[in-house]
RNA sequence: GGGCGAUUAGCUCAGUUGGCUAGAGCGCCUGCUUUACACGCAGGAAGUCACAGGUUCGAGUCCUGUAUCGCCCACCA
């Protein structure tokens, strides 16, 4: 006899033996045989390796592990390709906030090398934990091909990328504001700049004009930051503006510092109206200083008017005239070297002593604040490398036929631009995102995309492969370079009368040595993290290179991420694979919620409000984790876990959720039940199996299995999460254990109907475990070995043959098994199941005792009659009967409770309570009345009975039918009891 | 400012193309050592479907508006 199932259910114990499965099996790992046809690929969201995996990291990978063992069993190659990315200002700024709190040790302390070198040992700890996490949450991820977005193979296609863009034309330098903070004199990204409210004020200032305008000699303009007028270059109006006429043109003489600057018309000015709702109109004076080197507005007024770019201060946020300010003369010495806020009260003071400070008012403003050192930020100017996304590619055109070279449709978007590379396959439905609504977000970000900046004042990166010139002015080509260039080994471009060289292979050193030796320097910018995010889909599978991998795997199937980032990394990705490859890197984007706790609010690290998996994993198990998660994921945008302190047997208290449980105890459940149906199959042999003797009980679970077979596929093959594993909860939990195993139990001690019992319930068992695989492998394949010992050979022969298989991942997909639907069976067991229900809420309410065995009958029509008299050991088995007899003419016995329930009136024999049958009956006649008085009101309206589809007229007939009988039986025994 | 989502039982959520006396899990109440499971079994109570209009024979479901909560993007002299 084969050993059976451990008495209780251990997650612990069964993660780790079907790991072992799996890992022997070496099921996780494809061969890129070449056939694209039969494969199904996925490429993992990289986690950043700046921290440990979080709740929201766990959903997103267990969708994708449903997806790719979903494919693996219908027999695809799949592959799902792991990894993490460098996450390049994230992670820089976690080590360095580290080595600070540890070592009192700043960035600038260190030599570059040994900087990164400190990075690279928290990447390395992080990148373990990440997998580790990935691995005990059971993702069947093909860790043989694990990347890391700068390991070598992934750094091979940045550089290729960037050669190539660099070559077409499509890299260039230019101008822009960043974020930059002072303190750490670092810039920021957009999302690291915190905003906060700010109790400051509007500084109104005079600037007067060179020559009086009738009686105007002065414009006024208002400021929260009356420092940065020093690099005014401009004060713009609106030309709608009636004093627009006289004033444009004009020139104001720049206070302190004596400029004479250009009064501009721009429609950006807001007017003023002291009366409106808007705050800008109503602190507007109509003029506005324009100061295009520190200020994002102002710059865009400046490229407007091509006006000159003053930057007055430092790095640090002081004042100087050190970084593009010329013509500070001794006017403004005082303020050189002072720190912007001790610049800007000085200023104020010098206006207030000129009387040129018309006014100053409170003002309740946000203001960008460093997320790091909490200083305000400070817009500043500098050269940064840049994308041009909407410029036509002009060795495209030639070898794309589809793309003509005009605009997409209602766009400024040309088609053989790199955003209509990315936009097109959407429109033409090439590429589908699952909710459809974020397909939206997808088109309108690129439709409106301006250029991407892809350079970073950062040590932890992709550096650019750029080489700049070290003098200044215009330089003339060696000929070891011009050589370098025709060979094809290095691109030379010109910007702004400044040379640049990027070199095209990682580790030429000899064209380094050259380019080095002729005057140039490199680039001490690292990339964006989205630049080679975007490469992703197939820089994992070694693009540039020919590779089986990308024959195989590359274009994939299907992306699983989170809607934050369907711009900058969906599309990207979507635009380099065309770009790159020629073709689209999946064609279904699936976007799932995103994890709120209990108020709706974000899982974060501040408020200690987040779950990490592994306590999840170890409060409740891997399995009943994902049940959870999976059986929250419905389309809708965010999905809330209330979160609370939980003390595991260790001694842990630790942060977990209650709907975990539900998980749990769905897994307790299959064990149990599995163990329990395990006990009863030794010994089923396949080969008696007869279809003939089939019973209606296993034809109606036979029928059930069908349906819900069909209704997992359906789900699964549209991304539905939710819907498939609650439906599978159903049919296992209520129809599974509650009846069939409750039914099958007599049969077991029965020679005639054990075998056919055994075989209907090994074959449901295997069906369900194949079923519930996808959503929670480690149980599903441990009791599925033990199915393998214990009945090795399943299957109802003349329905259904069984391959065997020697693990559940690797097993075949249930098929649909169309000849057990069978609608009458489900019907007739659904009328036993009311009978029973009806009996057992009796015997509760007259509190007899389970154990007490009673006699029933039940007035019913013929048809329905015949039925439960054909299966009244179904009824008496379950409801605690001795007997049951069911016929249409059938009277209640004297002393016997009557209970009326759809067409059957049921008695229960010598059970009679007076009182509380007589409550009851009334009861039940209130709620038939209402209904009967709701479907009567329905009927009565002519239009109803005209206008509704006949068969939902005839539905209600039927109903008021059945209601008026119902009533009658009620009104008849509340008179006999009466009586 | 632009876009999107949510609002249904005490809590967390389902509710397909309009056809309901509106469902599930948890929690709550009443029983139960019934040949696996108390992480269980049987039964039960519990809802003005956010609000206001509209379309329709019929609205939780469709349309318009309002409110509240939340997310994304852009910006703030």
């Amino acid at each position: 006899m084969a050993e059976q199932l451990s008495k209780v259910y251990e997650p612990a114990t069964i993660e780790k033996q079907s790991m072992s499965i799996w890992t022997k099996g070496k099921y996780f790992h494809p061969e890129a045989d070449g056939n694209h046809d039969n494969s199904y690929a996925i490429v993992i969201p990289p986690p950043n390796v700046t921290a440990a995996l979080h709740l929201g990291h766990a959903l997103n990978n267990t969708l994708q592990d449903i997806i790719i063992r979903y494919q693996r069993m219908l027999g695809k190659n799949t592959i799902w390709m792991p990894g993490t990315d460098h996450a390049g200002i994230a992670t820089q700024t976690v080590v360095e906030k580290r080595i600070l709190a540890e070592e009192n040790r700043r960035r600038i302390d260190f030599e570059r090398d040994e900087f990164v070198g400190r990075v690279q040992a928290w990447k390395d700890e992080y990148e373990a934990r990440i997998l580790g996490q990935l691995k005990a949450m059971g993702c069947s991820c093909d860790w043989e091909r694990t990347r890391f977005t700068m390991d070598e193979v992934c750094a091979k296609a940045v550089r290729a990328n960037f050669f190539k863009l660099f070559k077409d034309g499509l890299i260039y330098r230019g101008k822009r504001l960043v974020n930059w903070d002072p303190a750490t004199q670092t810039v920021l990204a957009d999302d690291e700049v915190e905003h906060q409210e700010i109790n400051g004020h509007f500084w109104y200032l005079k600037y007067p004009l060179v020559e009086k305008v009738g009686d105007i000699e002065h414009v006024t303009v208002a400021t929260t930051r009356p420092e940065t007028m020093l690099g005014d270059t401009a004060v713009a109006m609106n030309p709608r503006d009636s004093r627009a006429e006289a004033l444009v043109g004009k020139q104001v003489r720049l206070p302190i510092v004596g400029r004479l600057i250009p009064i501009i018309a721009d429609e950006h000015v807001v007017l003023p109206d002291p009366e409106s709702d808007d705050e800008k109109a109503k602190f507007s004076t109509g003029f506005l200083k324009v100061t295009p080197a520190h200020d994002p507005d102002d710059w865009a007024i400046g490229q407007r008017h091509e006006l000159p770019v003053i930057n007055v201060m430092a790095p640090d946020g002081s004042i100087s005239d050190q970084y593009g300010w010329e013509d500070a003369d001794e006017d403004a010495e005082f303020l050189l070297g002072m720190d912007r806020y001790e610049a800007r009260e000085a200023i104020v003071d010098w206006f207030r002593g000129e009387n040129l400070l018309a006014e100053v008012r409170e003002y309740v403003h946000e203001v960008g604040h460093s997320y790091r050192s909490h200083v305000p930020i400070e817009p500043y100017l500098s050269d940064q490398w840049y994308i041009a996304v909407k410029k036509p590619i002009s060795s495209l055109v030639a070898c794309r036929s589809s793309l003509a070279g005009g605009f997409i449709e209602n766009t400024d978007v040309p088609e053989n631009s790199l955003a209509g590379l990315a936009l097109k396959p959407l429109l033409d439905g090439r590429l589908k995102f699952i909710p459809e609504r974020y397909a939206k977000t997808y088109q309108s970000w690129l439709e409106n995309l301006r250029d991407w900046p892809i350079s970073r004042q950062l040590w932890w990166g992709h550096r650019i492969p750029i080489w700049g010139q070290i003098e200044e002015g215009e330089i003339q080509l060696s000929k070891e370079i011009i050589q370098l260039k025709e060979s094809g080994r290095i691109a030379v471009n010109l910007f702004r009368e400044q040379t640049y060289i990027c070199i095209n292979k990682a580790g030429d050193n000899e064209a380094i040595a050259t380019v080095e030796k002729n005057g140039f320097t490199q680039d001490q910018d690292v990339l964006d993290t989205w630049f080679s995010s975007a490469l992703w889909p197939f820089s994992t599978m070694g693009w540039p290179g020919e590779t089986d991998e990308l024959k195989t795997f590359y274009p994939g199937n299907m992306l699983c991420t989170a809607r934050e980032i369907i711009t900058l990394w969906v599309s990207r990705m979507v635009m380099m694979g065309q770009y790159c490859v020629g073709d689209i890197p999946f064609s279904d984007v699936y976007i799932h919620a995103m994890i709120q706790d209990g108020q709706g609010r974000k899982m974060s690290k501040s408020l200690g409000n987040g779950i990490d998996p592994l306590i999840a994993i170890d409060s409740h198990g891997a399995d009943a984790m994902r049940f959870t998660l999976s059986s929250m994921t419905t389309e809708t945008q965010d999905v809330r876990m209330p979160v609370s302190e939980m003390e595991l047997p260790d001694g842990r208290k630790v942060n977990t959720s209650p709907k975990f449980d539900t998980g749990r105890n769905f897994c307790n459940k299959l064990w149990n039940a599995s163990r329990f149906a395990m006990m009863n199959l030794e010994g089923t042999d396949a080969s008696e199996f007869d279809k003939d003797k089939l019973r209606l009980e296993d034809k109606w679970i036979l029928s059930r299995l069908a349906r819900t077979i069909e209704h997992t596929n359906e789900c699964l093959d549209g991304y539905k999460f939710s819907e498939p594993i609650n439906n599978l909860y159903k049919f296992f939990w209520n129809d599974l254990c509650d009846w069939y195993l409750e039914w099958a139990k007599p049969r077991m001690n029965d020679a005639v109907q054990k075998s056919i019992a055994q075989n209907v319930l090994a074959f449901v068992l295997d069906q369900t475990l194949r079923l519930l695989h996808p959503f929670i492998p480690f149980i599903t394949e441990g009791i599925f070995g033990k199915l393998n010992e214990i009945v090795p050979n399943r299957g109802l022969a003349g329905i259904v043959e069984l391959e065997r298989s020697e693990a559940l991942i690797i097993a075949k997909w249930p098929g649909e098994i169309n000849e057990c639907k069978d609608d009458e069976a489900q019907v007739n067991i659904e009328h036993i199941q009311t009978a029973i229900r009806t009996i057992r809420d009796m015997r509760s309410k007259y509190n007899i005792a389970p154990s007490e065995k009673m006699a029933a009958s039940a007035a019913v029509g013929q048809e329905i009659a015949g039925v439960l008299n054909d299966n009244s050991s179904l009824v008496c088995e379950l409801a605690g009967l001795e007997s049951f007899e069911a016929g249409a003419g059938i009277e209640k016995p004297e002393n016997a409770a009557a209970a009326i329930v759809e067409q059957m009136q049921i008695y229960l024999h010598n059970a009679i309570d007076p009182k509380a049958e007589l409550e009851r009956l009334n009861k039940q006649k209130e709620q038939v009345i209402k209904g009967k008085k709701a479907v009567e009101a329905k009927l009565a309206n002519e239009n109803f009975v005209n206008k509704a589809k006949p068969e939902v007229v005839e539905q209600s007939r039927q109903k008021l039918n059945e209601l008026n009988q119902q009533l009658e039986a009620i009104e008849k025994h509340i008179a006999e009891l009466q009586g």
